[in-house]
DNA sequence: CGTAGGTTTGACCGTTTGGTCAAATTGTCA
DNA sequence: TGACAATTTGACCAAACGGTCAAACCTACG
């Protein structure tokens, strides 16, 4: 019966069908909730932008909070993984640039769920808050005793390691959320990523050579 | 008749009660746009915030978009303030921070207002895109050419005057926009403004001294 | 006072919204 | 092929939505 569609949500879809309609329905909410936020997104835009019946849709995702926690959950995963990727064994200055690189790199290929991300954050994390304050947090917790040990030893010049990795996400973020602004001040109706990433370079060697 | 109310639009309010509900409802209104955005805000929503009635509220603004509106414009001129501040007979370095601070200042004390704008951009600016396209654009021109000069003088470190612009709007502004996410994080569950100066101060002392 | 204009409200309207359901259609596999 | 499960759909529903309107209510001012 309909226990198929709630067998979905904690399990991954079994079927050829599944598989490529779960993939549509969850690229069009991407499109429609990046854009508009929860709120403003309505079942029918997400359906037609899939090129299915409401119906239909409702099939695969029982409501519209089950469409948005999949997104955010399977986000969250992709969000963490720059951070992590931080090496201890590597070169401190290189790494931290290495981690503001990914990150821009995300909000150029992936600015859809940039916007997502901060929509979330805007209202307030009602769905992803409890995340935000036990993967986020420990991890960030992690990396800044990395980053301290690193400035401990003289290899970054010091500063806050939280407010630093914040100033990582809010620059790189920037040119995806507010990449409208971004184009229309420079007249160019775009972000050139090229010219972000030399100046962001060049920002967070200043600021991070000893 | 009603055209009262519309007069009310272009011209500030006469009467002392519409001075009044006029305040009521554009305070009410920051609040929900700011947490909902623009369509995931309610009419009655903002109505039962500002203890009013729904008609009644209709009365002073004849639709939820001139709401918006009025609060955007609004927005806009506060918004543009603090930059046109820039000094060009100050010494560039300080010029320059006490515009970073004037920023993280509304960052703490109208985090609403930040959240209205940046709702505004998320969804691609559909109302103030040709005011970002003038206005705004004009404005950061003129400073950046201001603060080329300081460079090309030797009072600052050299680098892009625009995308410059953008790390300050970006860094300060995410304290009341990504606040919760910094809150989460540093397990505080609010942004600690003095901190943020500290680094912030330190960040742009070194991003710009020659 | 009184009355004219400003203000407030309950009842209402058409539309949009998230979601349901039985029936029809399609896919799978013995 | 047949038969059972998976998928799709049109019709539908109750609630919420933005907005209207006439009538009732205030309030300033001569």
């Amino acid at each position: 019966m309909n226990e198929t569609a709630k067998l979905e949500l904690t399990q991954p879809p079994k079927t050829r069908i599944q598989r490529k309609n779960h993939a549509l329905i969850l690229e069009a909410a991407l499109e429609v909730f990046s854009t508009h936020g929860f709120r403003g997104a309505t079942v029918d835009q997400i359906a037609a932008q899939a090129g299915l019946s409401k119906p239909n849709l409702l099939y695969y995702f029982a409501t519209k909070e089950t469409i948005h926690v999949a997104l955010l959950s399977r986000l969250m995963e992709n969000w963490l993984a720059p951070l992590e990727a931080l090496n201890a064994d590597g070169a401190p200055i290189e790494e931290l640039l290495g981690y503001m690189h990914r990150k821009l790199e995300m909000s150029r290929d992936y600015p859809r769920e940039s916007r997502l991300f901060a929509n979330e954050i805007l209202q307030g994390a009602p769905r992803i808050l409890p995340s935000l304050e036990t993967d986020l947090r420990n991890l960030v917790d992690a990396k800044c005793l990395l980053i301290q040990r690193w400035m401990d030893a003289g290899q970054l010049a010091p500063s806050d390691p939280y407010h630093l990795i914040f100033s990582i996400w809010s620059l790189t973020q920037h040119y995806a959320d507010f990449g409208v602004q971004v184009g229309a001040v420079l007249g160019t109706g775009a972000v050139d990523f090229e010219q972000a990433h030399q100046h962001l370079t060049l920002h967070f060697t200043r600021m991070l050579t000893p």
